[in-house]
Order: C-alpha cells, then structure tokens, then sequence
DNA sequence: ATATACACGGATCCCCTATTTCC
DNA sequence: GGAAATAGGGGATCCGTGTA
C-alpha cells in the first residue's frame, strides 16, 4: 500500500519489550491514518582522552553483555559502535550503545558509570523527540509512504482493531514530498457550567462548532426552539451525546479556551461522577491529564488545544489586549466578542433566557474556532520549524521553540546533546545571581524637535553570532588568539573557531532574513507566519541561554552578550554625539538624537557611517525620524525618567512608551486625560490647551460627573492569595470577592474602585469597595493619586505646576499648618 | 521550573522619633 | 511625672506592569 501522508499527532507503545512510534494523520483525500513505525535507540558513551585501543574492545565487550530487569522488563544492549563526534563542539570518541527499550536508557546510562566513560548522553529526550530525530518524520509536512496495511492482524496485539481510523499502516518506505496544502478538521468546544470549580456542579451545556457543523447540547429546556441546540435527557447523556459527535465530526483537533484548565477536567470530573466513559481517543481511550503546575490534557489520536496558553507564549507580547480573556483576544483579532449575556446560576434562569444562554454558549465555540483558523499558520509554522508535534508545541515556553530547533539540528554538527540539567544543577544556577543587564541613558526632560531613532537589529543575537559566543565556545584559560569581554563576572574569552551555537543561529538569522523578504513580497498568513516563527526563534536565543533550565545554559555566555550590548550601546551614542549630534535618549539597543538642522539624508549618512564600523552581522537601522519627542522627570522629580516616552512622527501618528497611559493598572480616566494631553503637547506643542483640558477634568471630578466605571482599578492576582506577605488594595478587593463566593484566584484580574469614608481612613486599602457595593468615589484619592501624578511631571517640563493650579490645594496645604 | 535585565511608581511595612493620652 | 499609645516621617520592601 502506497499512499501520501501528513503526521499530526505522535504516540508511542511497547510490544514485546521494544518501542514503536504510533503517528496518527491524513492523506490528501482526506483519509485518517495511523502510521506504526519503530527506530533503533540508543546513547551515547563519550569516552575519556586517550585510551587505548585495547582497553576500547575490551570496554566494548564489556557494554555489550549489559543486560537488565528492571520495572519488569528485560533490557539488553544489543549494539556498540565506536564513533567520532562532537561535544559541546570538541571532537570525542563515543560509544553508540543500542538498547531495546528507549526508556530503560536511563538505567543502562546508570551501568555506563565505569573509569574508562567521561559521560553519559543522549537518554533524556524522549521517545518522540529522539524517533522523528532518527527517521526525520517530521510533524505538518508531506510524506509518500510504503507498508503494509494492518488489518484484522494479530500484529502490535491487534491494534488495528481497535484504532477509529480508515487505515493503519506498517511502515515500510517514507519519502518526503513537496509541502501541498493541508486544512485540518476543527471542532470547537466550549462548556457552561454552574460552578466554576472543576466537577462540582453540573455542566448545563456543550458547544461545539466545526465547519459546516454546529451543534448545543444541554438537558435544560427552552420554549423556542433553537435547530441547533439538541436536547437530551439528563447530563450523564450529555457526556455520552458529546462523546458521539466527537466521534462523528472526527477532528484532528479539538480546540478550546482554557480547556486545559476547565473544560476537558470538567468534563472527566462529570463524566466520573456519573460513570460514563468519555471515550474520545481513537482508541477508545479517555483523555489524560499531566500532574504538575500547569494541567494538559491529552487524548490519543486527537490533538487538544488549549488555545490560550499558545496565545500567551506565542502571541501576548505583541498584543495590545491587556487581559488574554476570550473576550478580548477575539476582539482583537478577529473584530468580534462574546455574546452579551449575564451570567446567572441555572436556577435564576428561565424561559427565553436560556435561549440567550445557548446562543452565548455556541457563540464561544465560535470564536475559538475562527481563533484558532486565524492562529493556525502561526501554530504550524512553529511545529515546522521546531520539529516538535503540534501538541508539545502548541503548550510550550520560548525555550522550548529554541531547544527543540537545536535538538533536531545537531546532527549537521556532528553534536552529541548536552543532557537537561538535573534539580541540583538547576538550583545552583537559580543561585548564581543575575548578571549585569543592559544601559539605558538617563534622559534630560524636555520636549524636542526634529528626533532621529537608530535600533540595532536583534541586537543579541547579531552579537553572539558576531563575536562567537556560547557555552561550547566559552574558554577556561585567558588567550591571546580570542575574543575576550570583560563583564560583572569576569574577563570571558570565546574561541575564533565557529561554535555549532552561534552557526545554527546564523542560520536562524539568515533563513529570519529571507522569509522576512518573501513576505514583503508575498504578503499572505503563511510567509507572515514563518518569518514569525524565525524571528520569535532568533529573538529568544540570549533569553535561553540565561535561562536555569536549558541544555545549553551559560552565565558566561549571558553575561558576555550584555557586556557586548552596553558597550555598543555606549560607543554608538559616543560616535553620534562626536558627530555632532545631542543624544537624548538610549536604552539597550536604540540611540535617540536631535537632528538638528541636518536632512533625512544626511542623518542616514551617518547611520551609514557608523554601520560601517560594526563588526559581523551587527546592523544598525533607522527606526524612524520623529517630529516631536516628550521626556520627563520621575515621581520624585530629582532624574530623567528612564522608558517613558512619547514620539510623535511627521504623519501625526504617536508611539507612547511607559507612561501611566500604557499601564492597566490605572484608572480608564487618568490612562484617558494623559494619553490626550500627551497627544496634544506633541501634536502642536500647545501645553496650555491641555492644561484647560485637565482643568475641566478636574472640575468634573470634583462635581462628581465622572461615572464610576471611568475610575476603576484594575489589578491581576499574581499569586494564590495566601502567598502575599503585603495586604494591598487589590489582595483586599479580592477578598471580599471570595467572601462574596465569586470564584478568583491566581490570574484573574481584580476591579475595584476607591470609595469615600466615614472615619478618617489612612490606607488605601482600607476605602477599597467592590464595583456592586454602594459607596461614592473618593474625590481626594483619584486627585491626587491619579489624576495629578499621570500629568504633573509632563507640565513640569513647560514648569507648570499643576498642582499649585488646582483650586483648593494651595489653601488646604497652607491650611493645614 | 518553563527566555533575560532594567525601570517606574504605588502601597504597605517597619523602624524611629515626637507628640498626645492616660493614670 | 512617667509610661503607654498614637501619629507621621522616611527608607526598605513588596507588588504589578511596563521597555528593551
């Protein structure tokens, strides 16, 4: 049988004592195959320096007749080969020990710890990570494969048989193809349940959405009749009627919002309770749940997505939704929100209510669906470039993305992998001490005229492939013939010799390079999602490295790379004031400066000039040229305030940094009259319209014309609640709310606003009320602590002082002396 | 455990001293 | 008059949220 293929979800077994991958994807006519196919596994036995032949043979003979029983099942070496590689970019020779079982190499790594072996690698992959390694079967691209058809076969323990797909196969032959479109099957979930904590009320209704398919299920009733919504008897038969559509539908992905977190747990926890199987696997099985920190559910054979948490590593830093709610993400990306509806416990519900309540329900798996359509380039370009099945992927960190392009691109470098470091070494490094970071000029506050903005291109990353640094180029002795920084931890120097990290970055960078051109050139969701995933990858690079749980950590390395950004940060801002040009402003890898009377052309000369002069890859580029550009003092008034800034460019259109205006946790109305008096101080430098303009402002929050919504606060739990050693506005706010059995905890954003009160109160915390509860806004409290601090230093730079302005103030202050 | 450091600014915490209150 | 309570000043610390 020969047939094309496109592998989405990897598995793996055991039968009689060995492993076989199991993967699970379509062909072209939209077929469901399940691949079974197995790699040979093994480790790696690096050996010490200069041993002889003999003792070699004889330690090889010795490997071989390893032989264990351990957790039941015998394993044996079965091969050694004696091979020339690199470690950590020095050459070695290494012992290939085959094995049968992938996961009894930690126990035959343990055997290995003889006199003769330096050590011990490449047992800590995995056994999905290690098979698509080994046979370059990679997730999302196109492949021809040769097998045997399984079926009714007593192979594999009949696995055929109870596998839900059109064919199982047997690899025999794989060829990779060119890449052809692939759409994959959606289906869209979503719950609505009386209590928020997993399995304690009742799940009233499930969503679910696909293309061309729509569908509520609930056991609740409704007087008109929605076509979509299907009734049944009870919720144990909303389990099973959820379990059947799965089936039918038969997605390769089930997608959710917060599904890892709610929906699907919800859904076991239920489905328990009533002992009903929730049978969604193609093999029958029910879904799984990680212990740990974070949960992730898995079912065999379907991917699940939890979109949320592929949105927050993926997505959040580019967003400018200030919560990652469903609500706010679907607005921003697709222009459209939830369906207006209270929220209400089932028993208040009634009549056409629950009509509203399906069409809520439905409308969620909606949005989720075409989320998840507008999110999937981006999602599979990551698997793509990563290598790593799209359930992996779509749940994990930057370094992840960075560790994993590694792992599956050593063998152009010959590199044994370096091993995930252990809970000792991890804590050691947590201890090490952060290292020294980047500069950042302290501005003198001002309004200026006329601003040029240079930005080096990925600054770090253009460093370490310049200047060669990595953990494997890292030198333990001084030497004349490298590249040495000094740094808060010492003079490190890097060999001259390309390491295999700064060259796998250099390829990053350039492959970075060319998809950006092609999507300039061919601007469509796929070239923007791949020259993402190559410029999140080349973006996170020195991120990894300081990072305590990556392979190839260095503080050595960290420490050089900042090193090397605050000294060209430092000379660029030299060059450009020797070339006559006053710098305002810099931070890490940008340079501001007044243009003075020059032309565009002229300060592009210069830019020109100082590229000319940068080693490498290193590139300095014009960020843009601005009309005007506002800087301030900080609160206490005594400095410049450093990353807090705005720019307005000759188009009109502003770029606001730092300020309160950015910020989330200020009140709408202060965020509101700043981003205004800002606007209008760059837009004609009229300082004293806006004066008048928060004038009225104050006016109208004095006269109690301000409406409560414009005033809240808004704070996230960034902890459980128990943790806090501060009691602080928003830890109180969050404890009436869990007196008042709203569910919160850590994540959730806390609203609160400040109220009036009676007794003379000094603490903040001590007025905070609940939007529900009654009480009148304190006039005193978003004067001075909101209003006035989000404009008093932006007047201070046309010495203005609002404060003394404000009528009332002057005499009260005096007044209470 | 789930990329890094720098920075701002509000609010509380905590120590100290001065003042007020209590007996 | 002296001890205890209270107020308030100011630096340290906690905390959340930005910029790069």
């Amino acid at each position: 049988m020969k047939t094309d293929f496109i592998p989405i979800d990897y598995d793996y077994f055991d039968w009689h004592g060995r492993n076989y991958a199991k993967i699970t994807g379509r062909n072209s006519s939209g077929k469901r195959i399940c691949v079974i196919d197995t790699c040979p596994v093994y480790l790696w036995a690096i050996l010490k320096d200069k041993l002889s032949k003999d003792k070699i043979n004889k330690l090889i003979k010795k490997i071989e007749k390893i032989e264990l029983d351990t957790k039941g099942r015998k394993t044996r070496v079965e091969k050694v080969e004696i091979h020339d590689k690199n470690f950590l970019g020095k050459p070695v020779k290494a012992l290939k020990v085959f094995a049968t079982n992938y996961k009894d190499l930690h126990d035959v790594a343990d055997k290995l710890g003889l006199p003769e072996i330096e050590k011990r690698r490449g047992y800590d992959l995995g056994y999905i990570t290690h098979y698509i390694i080994e046979k370059k079967i990679t997730p999302l691209h196109w492949y021809e494969i040769e097998g045997e058809v399984l079926n009714n076969s007593e192979e594999f323990g009949g696995i055929d048989a109870v596998l839900d797909v059109d064919l199982c196969i047997k690899l025999d032959k794989v060829k990779e193809i060119n890449d052809k479109k692939f759409t994959p099957k959606i289906l869209a979930y979503d719950i609505e349940t009386d209590e928020i904590q997993i399995g304690k009320g009742e799940i009233l209704m499930i969503s679910l959405v696909s293309d061309g398919f729509k569908k509520v299920i609930t056991w609740k009733t409704a007087h008109k009749k929605q076509d979509y919504v299907e009734y049944v008897k009870d919720e144990a038969e909303l389990l099973e009627k959820f379990t059947e559509y799965v089936k039918k539908v038969s997605p390769d992905f089930l997608v959710g919002y917060f599904s890892d977190g709610f929906d699907l747990p919800y859904l076991k926890a239920r489905a328990e309770k009533h002992n009903v199987k929730l049978s969604l696997g193609l093999d029958g099985s029910q879904p799984r749940f990680s212990r740990g920190m974070s949960i992730t559910g898995k079912i065999k054979g379907i991917v699940h997505i939890d979109l949320l948490k592929f949105i927050r590593t993926a997505y959040a830093q580019y967003m400018t939704s200030e919560t990652l709610s469903l609500n706010e993400v679907a607005k921003e990306f697709l222009g459209d929100t939830k369906k207006d509806f209270k929220l209400e416990h089932s028993s208040k519900i009634s009549g056409t209510d629950w009509e509203k309540y399906y069409e809520y329900n439905l409308h969620d798996s909606v949005l989720t669906l075409n989320l998840f359509e507008k999110f999937w380039p981006d999602l599979s370009e990551f698997v793509k470039t990563t290598n790593e099945p799209v359930f992996e992927i779509s749940r994990a960190g930057l370094s992840k993305y960075t560790e994993s392009y590694i792992l599956h691109n050593l063998e152009k470098y010959n590199e044994i992998p370096e091993k995930r470091p252990g809970y000792e070494e991890i804590s050691k490094r947590k201890h090490s001490g952060g290292v020294e970071g980047a500069f950042v000029l302290e501005p003198k506050p001002g309004l200026y005229e006329n601003i040029a903005i240079f930005d080096f291109t990925s600054m770090h990353t253009s460093i370490i492939i310049s200047h060669n640094i990595s953990r494997s180029t890292l030198l333990e002795k001084p030497s004349k013939n490298a590249v040495s920084i000094k740094t808060d931890k010492g003079t490190f120097y890097f060999k001259k010799e390309k390491g295999f990290f700064p060259l796998m970055l250099r390829e990053i960078f350039e492959l970075r390079k060319k998809f950006k051109k092609q999507y300039q050139k061919n601007p469509n969701p796929i070239t923007k999602a791949r020259s993402n995933a190559f410029k999140v990858l080349s973006a996170s690079a020195h991120g990894y490295i300081g990072f305590f749980g990556g392979r190839y950590y260095s503080i050595e390395a960290s420490a050089s790379i900042l090193a090397f950004v605050r000294k060209f940060n430092k000379e660029t801002i030299k060059k450009v004031e020797d070339s006559g040009h006053k710098v305002i402003y810099a931070d890490t890898d940008s340079v501001a400066l007044l243009m003075n009377n020059k032309s565009e052309s002229e300060i592009k000369k210069l830019l020109t000039k100082l590229n000319s002069e940068l080693p490498g890859v290193m590139e300095l580029e014009l960020e843009d040229f601005y009309k005007r550009g506002l800087w301030v003092t900080t609160r206490a008034g005594t400095t410049g305030a450093k990353k807090k800034y705005a720019l307005i460019d000759k188009k009109g259109k502003t770029k606001i940094r730092g300020f309160e205006t950015v910020r989330r946790d200020w009140c709408k109305l202060a965020r509101d009259m700043q981003n205004k008096v800002i606007r209008q101080i760059l837009k004609d430098g009229n300082e004293k319209q806006a004066l008048k303009y928060v004038k009225e402002i104050i006016k109208e929050l004095k006269e109690r014309k301000i409406s409560k919504e414009d005033l809240v606060i808004r704070t996230q739990l960034k902890k459980p609640l128990s943790e806090y050693k501060a009691t602080t506005p928003h830890v109180i706010a969050a404890r009436k709310m869990i007196e008042k059995k709203i569910p919160i905890g850590q994540g959730n954003l806390i609203e609160y606003y400040v109220a009036e009160t009676r007794d003379k109160k000094k603490l903040v915390r001590d007025k905070v009320k609940l939007l529900d509860e009654k009480g009148e806004y304190n006039k005193k409290y978003y004067l001075e602590r909101q209003i006035l601090p989000a404009v008093e230093n932006i007047f201070q730079v046309f010495n203005i002082n609002v404060q003394e302005i404000i009528e009332g103030k002057k005499q009260m202050t005096l007044g209470d002396f």
